[in-house]
DNA sequence: CAGGATCCAGTTGGATACTG
DNA sequence: CAGTATCCAACTGGATCCTG
């Protein structure tokens, strides 16, 4: 999957091809919503149907009740899910993914399979890293005969 | 934008549908590899070829020098970026994808794509949020359970 | 030029207690 | 049950200075 080109359109490989800086900040966009802590597995979570309130606190491990309705107001304040709270004597509120929660979640599943796949082999870079990041050895070009 | 029922009714997947603790694992390990502030930047950075570290330094919009080493030393220790050094006298160090590397750029493409596709339609949420979260006055079944 | 070390501000996020 | 509010510890990241 590493010869797959995707969506390279807006980014032209000439030779003075700087990143654009409107496109950091699309990517910082991407991060500050989906980049925090409970973000996507909140989503994850919702992807399996529609959850109250404390199924997803009780779903989600280690979610604290301050972030996981942090996590929620902001999720339905971007249109990525909605709220419904039923007014009973017993309070119910219902959260569910919007056809754009979903579509986000489908792209994330494929990050998810992209580390299903790789993250054995990054944790093998992490544990005996620097041999062939030493000083260069196979001497590409060096030693350009400055003095 | 209000119909809610998008796959409320389908709740499928049996009782212990809950999420993998195994999947949210892997979640956190993408966001704790390219949930950081810089590492998509740089990455994007380097697709564009071989880079020296000024160059990045130039290229990314307000990084640091720490920050730039910090995550570069990230990359190179999960084998998504090579690190060579040259023994010159002006010292020179380039810095350049990964097959790894860039693999994940090529689906990290496909999130930005989502953003750049949607991030009016979130943006159109986020300004005039809340008129249909609130409290149900449709009363849509709030039919009293049985205690 | 490339990067290490240190200090420090801003932010994230967890635990707890309280409310409607 | 479904939050809200407050306090506080930990982490992130920026600025600055220093080294090979």
């Amino acid at each position: 999957m590493d010869t797959a080109g995707v969506a390279a359109d807006t980014m032209p490989t000439g030779p003075c091809a700087r990143i654009p800086e409107g496109q950091s900040a699309f990517v910082r966009e991407i991060l500050e919503r989906v980049g925090d802590k409970w973000t996507l597995l909140v989503i994850a979570t919702l992807q399996q149907g529609v959850r109250r309130y404390s199924d997803l606190h009780h779903t989600v491990p280690g979610i604290s009740q301050r972030m996981l309705t942090l996590t929620l107001r902001q999720l339905v304040q971007d249109g990525l899910v909605t709220r419904t709270a039923y007014a009973e004597v017993p309070p119910r509120v219902e959260y569910a993914l919007t056809p754009l929660g979903i579509s986000l979640l489908d792209i994330v599943g494929a990050l998810i399979d992209w580390v299903s796949t790789h993250h054995d082999e990054i944790r093998e870079h992490r544990t005996h890293a620097g041999q062939a990041t030493r000083k260069s050895t196979t001497k590409p070009t060096p030693m350009n005969a400055k003095s």
